[in-house]
DNA sequence: CGCGATGATTCGCG
DNA sequence: CGCGAATCATCGCG
């Protein structure tokens, strides 16, 4: 790339040494005519020409200037003219038009993907600290690490933006310089525009592959940085108690379709402060293990339903439903997910006793619901699990609950 | 350390 | 795209 240039100039200095027969050439053809002032003429310039590059700056300049004002200047050029003429093509032969590099729009791509390159959110990591705030300490352990990540990657950012700036800039720098020197030089040699337009391509390309350098490390930077902080979903925590409290509830107590809404999942989500997704994973891995082996979460199913039984009781205490179970969920359910019906709590109670098998898990709930003392849950519980454990050979361990998709 | 619990990821399906 | 299922990887406990 950027010796194509060197290459250039030296090949002409090659095409001028490698024929020292040029110099001599001259010499002998013009022999005879002018006499030897004039030959000595030719050799001196030529000879310092060839030389310039051996001598002191201050000097070649000086030198450079006289043979500027020299008479055989124009000659001079014309001879380059035309040996530019013929080198030239060849040269333009060479001389493709690069097609964006994938790699590099890999890389861009994912910078921005990961908020790297793009516009600057300022306020991004001060806003994720203020949220984590928000959610107060229950989340707290999890913002934290949050925010960290930020900040890190905020710190890789700017590194970046400093970097990525400093080359803009020095390839810039050196564009004007190579340009101007170009443009001197266009006095001594030829210099197509089409030629300047090659070179300032060339630094470019040449700045740019630099570019990707810092592109690539920056994105492993946050590859690495992603490894050891966001993908601590790797290295998870268990939640809290109160969010799998919240969690067991809502899934018990949906228990005949325990599929939340979008919109469930958020509230979900805030109350237990973590994310969309997790609800989800949750609710995906409890519905798969609950089915897999009901016996094994019989126990808390019943506990919930206990809980939420207290809960209805208490709220709704009012006469209707002092027999009915009216603990909607696991009774309904106890066993399955989307009976025919649509499981909505109250739809489930009521046809609670057309299906299936439950008939002490009835009784079971019942009873943990009269129990509503927290002194009597333990016993109550206790009868469930037996309960359970009757129903279980049912249900469990072969799995298939009747009417799951 | 082993082992079960558990959150996250991956894959295939409709 | 959401789900079920299998699997991974870590946690937490004895």
């Amino acid at each position: 790339m950027m010796d194509e240039q060197p290459r250039l100039m030296h090949s002409h200095g090659v095409g001028m040494a490698g024929h020292p027969g040029l110099a001599q050439h001259m010499q002998d053809g013009t022999a005879g005519t002018d006499g030897e002032g004039r030959k000595q003429d030719i050799g001196d310039i030529l000879q310092q020409i060839m030389t310039i590059t051996d001598q002191s700056l201050d000097e070649a300049q000086a030198r450079k200037h006289a043979l500027n004002c020299h008479r055989m200047k124009p000659a001079l050029f014309n001879v380059l003219c035309e040996i530019k003429e013929k080198t030239v093509l060849s040269i333009r032969g060479a001389q493709e038009e690069e097609p964006p590099d994938p790699q590099l729009m890999r890389l861009d791509n994912m910078l921005l993907a990961e908020g790297v390159a793009g516009p600057e959110k300022g306020g991004g990591s001060a806003a994720a600290a203020a949220a984590a705030a928000a959610t107060g300490g229950i989340g707290a352990d999890n913002s934290v690490e949050h925010t960290d990540y930020r900040a890190k990657l905020s710190q890789i950012r700017q590194i970046y933006h400093t970097e990525l700036e400093k080359y803009e800039q020095a390839c810039n720098e050196f564009t004007t310089h190579v340009m101007n020197l170009l443009r001197e030089q266009s006095r001594t040699r030829p210099i197509s525009p089409k030629e300047i337009e090659r070179m300032v391509s060339i630094i470019h390309r040449k700045f740019s592959s630099i570019q990707m350098q810092l592109k690539q490390s920056t994105c492993e930077a946050v590859m690495i940085l992603r490894s050891r902080f966001l993908d601590a979903r790797r290295k998870r925590r268990n939640f809290n108690k109160q969010a799998t409290e919240i969690l067991n509830e809502y899934f018990y107590s949906h228990l005949s379709n325990p599929y939340p809404s979008e919109e469930a999942k958020e509230e979900l989500a805030k109350k237990c402060s973590i994310t969309v997704s997790q609800v989800s994973n949750w609710f995906g891995n409890k519905r798969i293990r609950y089915k897999k082996n009901i016996g094994k979460f019989q126990e808390e199913a019943n506990m919930y339903a206990a809980r939420t039984a207290v809960s209805a009781t208490s709220v709704s205490a009012h006469g209707s439903q002092a027999n009915s179970p009216s603990t909607p969920n696991s009774a309904g359910s106890a066993g399955s997910f989307n009976m025919s019906n649509s499981g909505d709590l109250f739809m489930s109670v009521q046809s609670l006793n057309g299906d299936s098998y439950q008939g002490g898990q009835v009784g079971a709930n019942i009873q943990s619901q009269v129990g509503a003392s927290p002194s009597s849950v333990n016993e109550s519980r206790h009868t469930v699990g037996m309960a359970c454990d009757t129903a279980q050979p049912l249900s469990s361990p072969g799995v298939q609950t009747p009417g799951i998709t």
